[in-house]
DNA sequence: CCTGGAGTTGTCCTA
DNA sequence: TTAGGACAACTCCAG
């Protein structure tokens, strides 16, 4: 254990930082030159059921691209190689004679098993393997409840997290990185991870990726008024989110940083503290409960729900919710973002999420994998627990009767108007009264405004109240079914 | 084993 | 206009 090496591996997969990077850290610690790789297996794993989607590459591309010019200002280089995660990692062993290969934990219920397998096998090589833990506050098997079962409800969870919960320091970056030379690399354009068309113009213009400017976002936000975090977080049109979820994806900063930088700027016991650090906490949660129960990225948690009579026929209905055509202004505001910027805000997402399920009758996994595609932040647990709350088929899920009214849920968090309007401008001039309900103005108002109901902007695809009607008896139909 | 309080994010109707 | 209760029961989890 923790033998001396003269050359080691550090396999970087989400962890794409220098500082507090347990892996790396421990690699120059105990080894005279590291290789640091990323690997591409695109094509290779067959068998990973949610491979990175089209936001997701473009991100990593410009991340691995800030890691690459973190690396070589440190005096070593990093290697790309595409293939097999284990054939590149015994390729790289033969050439650069290493010892020992350093990783942090990944989660997701196919990562878990690869990485096995892949230790195993590499361990059979002779060669050392060490995991650690670089991407979460408390790993998913150190909290259970009394009785020694994994918790499933967030509140109690959170408390016996909290409860001896400890944030290290972070771990410095490394000041000089000793590298190996001459080891084959592809350029980064190889991978093939931007789009070949051109629609990331939108994507450019709003985010930075890489570690540099996650630590300027991080620190931006906590310097600002956390404290109004509880209250400002659930207004789409304000910059009260910390927008860090990609940056925390990738692994470009950790949540042991952001947690101390917090603390450190903030009062911890302030309510907006309290409930900025309990969203690091659902971030540990989506982790945990993905870990406790794989089968959730594509199942029920609730069993009952496997027999839920979702809509099959809702094509054209989901293809008007992607684009953000449903007539429904702040659903197709949030959807335009989306497709616009990879992001999109959390209080719009919960209120899209609604309409797909609850009012047009689409199965969750149609906007899991649409989410899946188009977030820059697309993270298997988050967007597990995200539409199984939704969809009220998750064990802490939404009861079944929440279902949102997306004009009252526009009225309450965007009532000026500031995010439909800016998203969805052919609606600009419409008074803020109709604003999130354009089919309810009349026609002088509606003409004023320059809206033509049906060809400037569509009519609502759904009726609000008899699709949330039909939800409630779909609700009851599982009831006597069961 | 039993008991009982509690559970992210709502809506609608009535008084 | 606003406040309060119904909406359903169920399971979780600590004591």
């Amino acid at each position: 254990m923790n033998d001396r090496h003269a050359t080691g591996i550090v396999w970087l997969r989400r962890d794409l930082r220098l500082a507090d990077n347990p892996a790396l850290h421990a690699a120059i610690t105990q080894c005279d030159r590291v290789v640091l790789v990323y690997v591409d297996e695109t094509g290779s794993a067959d068998d990973d059921p949610w491979p990175a989607g089209a936001a997701s590459r473009w991100w990593l591309h410009q991340s691995l691209a800030a890691l690459s010019g973190h690396i070589a200002a440190r005096g070593a280089s990093l290697t790309l190689r595409r293939g097999a995660a284990l054939d590149v990692l015994r390729e790289l062993v033969a050439e650069s004679g290493a010892g020992v290969v350093h990783w942090n934990r990944l989660y997701e219920p196919a990562a878990i098993a690869r990485d096995k397998r892949i230790k195993a096998a590499l361990q059979d090589d002779g060669v050392e393997v060490d995991s650690h833990n670089g991407a979460l506050l408390v790993e998913p098997w150190q909290t259970l409840t009394k009785t020694g079962t994994p918790y499933r409800v967030f509140t109690p969870f959170w408390r016996a997290v909290r409860r001896d919960l400890n944030v290290p320091a972070p771990l410095p970056a490394p000041e000089r990185i000793d590298g190996v030379d001459a080891l084959g690399t592809l350029a980064l354009d190889a991978l093939g991870l931007e789009p070949e068309l051109d629609w990331d113009e939108g994507l450019a213009e709003v985010w930075t990726p890489g570690e540099a400017a996650a630590m300027v976002r991080a620190k931006a936000f906590a310097e600002s008024p956390v404290y109004d975090y509880d209250d400002k977080r659930d207004l789409p049109a304000e910059p009260g989110t910390s927008r860090l979820s990609p940056h925390l994806h990738f692994g470009e900063i950790s949540p042991r940083q952001v947690w101390r930088l917090v603390e450190a700027h903030q009062d911890p016991e302030a309510e907006g503290c309290r409930v900025f650090l309990s969203e690091l906490g659902w971030r540990e949660f989506s982790h945990y409960v993905l870990y406790h129960f794989p089968h959730t990225t594509d199942a029920p948690m609730n069993e009952k729900f496997a027999a839920f009579p979702w809509r099959s026929d809702a094509e054209s209905d989901i293809r008007a919710w992607q684009r953000g055509r449903t007539g429904i202004a702040i659903v197709d505001a949030g959807m335009r973002e989306l497709w616009r910027t990879g992001w999109m805000h959390n209080r719009v997402r919960m209120i899209v999420a609604s309409l797909l399920v609850k009012n047009i009758g689409a199965h969750w996994l149609h906007g899991a994998r649409w989410f899946w595609d188009t977030l820059v932040d697309a993270d298997l647990p988050a967007n597990t627990m995200g539409w199984q709350w939704s969809a009220g088929t998750g064990a802490d899920a939404a009861p079944y009767f929440r279902i949102f009214n997306p004009v009252t849920q526009g009225e309450k968090f965007d009532g000026k108007g500031g995010y439909v309007r800016h998203w969805v401008p052919e609606l600009a001039e419409l008074p803020d009264k109709y604003l999130h309900k354009p089919w309810e103005a009349p026609a002088p108002v509606l003409e004023a405004a320059g809206v033509r109901l049906g060809r400037d902007y569509p009519a609502p695809i759904v009726d609000l109240k008899t699709s949330r009607k039909r939800a409630l008896d779909a609700f009851q139909t599982l009831k006597e079914a069961s």
